[in-house]
DNA sequence: CGTACGTTTGACTCTGTTCAATTGCCGTGG
DNA sequence: CCACGGCAATTGAACAGAGTCAAACGTACG
């Protein structure tokens, strides 16, 4: 048994690399063991499948453990809005509590994996887990700092910037989860940038190729380089 | 603070006629009288003052008793976005849970009273009063839920659009507190609705100008009055 | 009661949209 | 393996909506 690989079934959490990420942030062993007692179901997702839908009635919540999400929200005329893309570590479905039903769709923009977190026994457990609350407190809080500053950049950002400030925070993201943050793979289309930062999807290529054009990054199709980050920061200055 | 003043009255929620709009929504009288216990502090804001400022270490939600506030972020190059607009019955500070520090500025658009809600303790006590925990949940949800329909307006709705859901919400908000829903007074200028909406003042103007002139809204300076409910409804198709 | 600020309106400019044509890429099936 | 079809991305040209600049007016606040 000493040598063997070990399939986590009990405490998913506990054996989880995205443990400092995700919700057990902050956790002693002991009290990850017991989320990981609550967090035992796995859902995979294919690229292109719904995880959830608007209206559905809320149970849980979503992390992320695999793959990457975008989130969307539909006018009665048809118009769509994304609100959010979600990657490893990520939860999804904190919009849902408000009024116990899924006030977005969630799709999966590669084939994913998520952990089902049954939001009543989190919210039960999280009494006798102190830090947990906190944490996750602070987890909605920050859902709502990042929706402020999204709605800084569609209220005023041209363009360029708005494009801009989402690549720096992709790179971010993706560093942070011990990926290159000058070298990576876009998993949506120019129409879902350009529907997230309040453009069109020839705005955000045209934007693509100034960026090019003047040598700061390389694009080939979804594949990003960036070349000279702190000129990019330079343009939004940050 | 110097311009704070504190009156300490037992139990103030029980006897605040925001009691349905408020964090003691969904609790019973025992727990009015221990949420009561805890929040014992008001303070006035005059007009123009800050009840909080970006950066300022965070120990307290603020619940709106009287008046209004906005609430913005700045960039670094000064440009600033207005968050929101906050009335009666209203927290505000969530963000500030994150980072345990606020991320905007609040300022009094008219003098007004909060009542101070110590964190760290609500914390506590929602440990021990699961409505309390699970309507606070609700609470952060939705705010979320009312970022992601700012996100909405702003990634996706034209000028017009724009300022007639915003009238529509205000108008909801107002009739929630008792309030006509076609007669009221902004608190704020065009600017800073113009800000809200990721518009200029001029258009916000004229965009008003133009509902005028078709008989669908009176503006009086910041006195709006609504007379054709209906086609303002039908113009964003709700 | 006067002044400073907020608002309205007009004329012009510019950024991003729309429409359209073309190219590039990738998976499927012959 | 290559050819095909369909979707995604790029690019150009014309257009429209909102921004900018400027002037005049109204009001409410001290």
């Amino acid at each position: 048994m000493s040598n063997t690989i070990s399939i986590n079934i009990k405490s998913s959490c506990a054996s989880c690399g995205l443990r400092d990420l995700c919700l057990p942030v902050g956790l002693n062993s002991n009290e990850i063991e017991i989320l990981g007692n609550l967090v035992n179901h796995k859902r995979a997702v294919k690229r292109g499948k719904y995880l959830h839908r608007t209206g559905t009635s809320f149970q849980s919540l979503y992390a992320v453990r695999r793959g990457f999400f975008k989130t969307f929200i539909l006018e009665k005329d048809g118009r769509q809005q994304v609100t959010g893309f979600h990657m490893t570590g990520e939860l999804i479905g904190l919009d849902a509590i408000s009024a116990e039903i899924y006030t977005c769709d969630a799709v999966a923009l590669e084939d994913s994996e998520v952990c089902e977190v049954p939001f009543s026994k989190l919210e039960e457990i999280s009494r006798v887990i102190p830090s947990l609350m906190k944490h996750f407190h602070k987890i909605m809080s920050g859902e709502i700092v990042k929706d402020h500053e999204v709605m800084m950049l569609l209220g005023s950002m041209k363009a360029e910037e708005r494009l801009i400030t989402f690549l720096l925070n992709l790179s971010g993201r993706f560093s942070k989860r011990g990926y290159s943050s000058v070298d990576f793979v876009l998993r949506m289309t120019r129409e879902e940038i350009g529907n997230y930062l309040g453009l069109k999807l020839e705005t955000v290529s045209r934007a693509f190729s100034k960026l090019q054009e003047e040598s700061i990054i390389s694009v080939n199709n979804k594949h990003i380089h960036i070349h000279d980050m702190d000129r990019l920061k330079n343009k939004v200055d940050v």
